[in-house]
DNA sequence: TCATATTTGCAATATTGTTGCATTTAAATA
DNA sequence: TATTTAAATGCAACAATATTGCAAATATGA
């Protein structure tokens, strides 16, 4: 549970880490800071930055970027890695052309690829099409 | 050359533009925002903004994010398609984890993943590790 | 060359995120 | 349980990035 989750990743138990805590497990979609926002009814913006940064850092969350301002931010599977600079997901960021809403989606193995030139060691997904909803 | 270029986009031809888009020919690597006001003795700021955003619209260049607040900036290849809320590429954005600088290669074809329960129409991939100067 | 729609430049403003510092709190220790 | 201490919080100020409205300037088609 939320509180186990937070002890293990070695965060101080603090009610407002739980109630953030709380909004992204609320949710199966990945979610903006806005959207954390109007799910608290009162609390400090700064303090809300600085959560979701100590979540980032200690691979509780991981954040998410597309094309055109879009940022948000999702729980990370229980045995993610996180390393310096990237983000090891076995996982695809999917967005829906029709609602928006980005799914992180579990994937058996991520494809190989190579380049000339550039050797690659992490490699992420990104897809976009029609969520089961909307298709 | 840059003013067949802006034209076949169908896009004015400003001596502003034309400066803009030399920057993007001048480099072989994405760039941001700020790479292009410093190449620019004297500009607007807004207008930059502006030119930046047509400039999108119209396919000639694209936007590439990748977490941590790093959004570039690089020309489309001549064939680039452009689509409502999703850029048809058919290459990859690598990151050297060394240089941090972020190169569009081209490739042959991209992978082709499926998901259970999610029609995927395009992909995107972006890869880390190091180019062939920091390796 | 003229008419017109687009682009530019300026001012004001919005959004998003950060830093410094004093106060409060969680949790380790006695 | 009481005490200690390092971490987290809340406030003020600030920084970076981006947008909107509007008047003036400019590119392009007629």
């Amino acid at each position: 549970m939320i509180e186990q989750l937070l002890k293990d990743k070695r965060l101080r138990l603090t009610s407002f880490r739980k109630e953030v805590l709380q909004v992204f497990m609320d949710n199966d979609k990945a979610i903006a800071v806005s959207d954390i926002e109007d799910a608290l009814n009162d609390f400090d913006r700064i303090t809300l930055y600085r959560t979701i940064k100590s979540f980032i850092e200690k691979g509780l969350i991981h954040e998410i970027v597309m094309p055109g301002d879009v940022k948000k931010l999702a729980l990370c599977p229980t045995e993610c890695h996180h390393e310096a600079g990237a983000h090891e997901h076995s996982h695809v960021h999917f967005q829906c052309k029709k609602c928006k809403e980005i799914f992180c989606v579990d994937v058996p193995a991520l494809p190989k690829i190579s380049l000339p030139n550039y050797q690659i060691d992490e490699i992420e997904i990104q897809a976009h099409g029609f969520c089961a909803g909307c298709r």
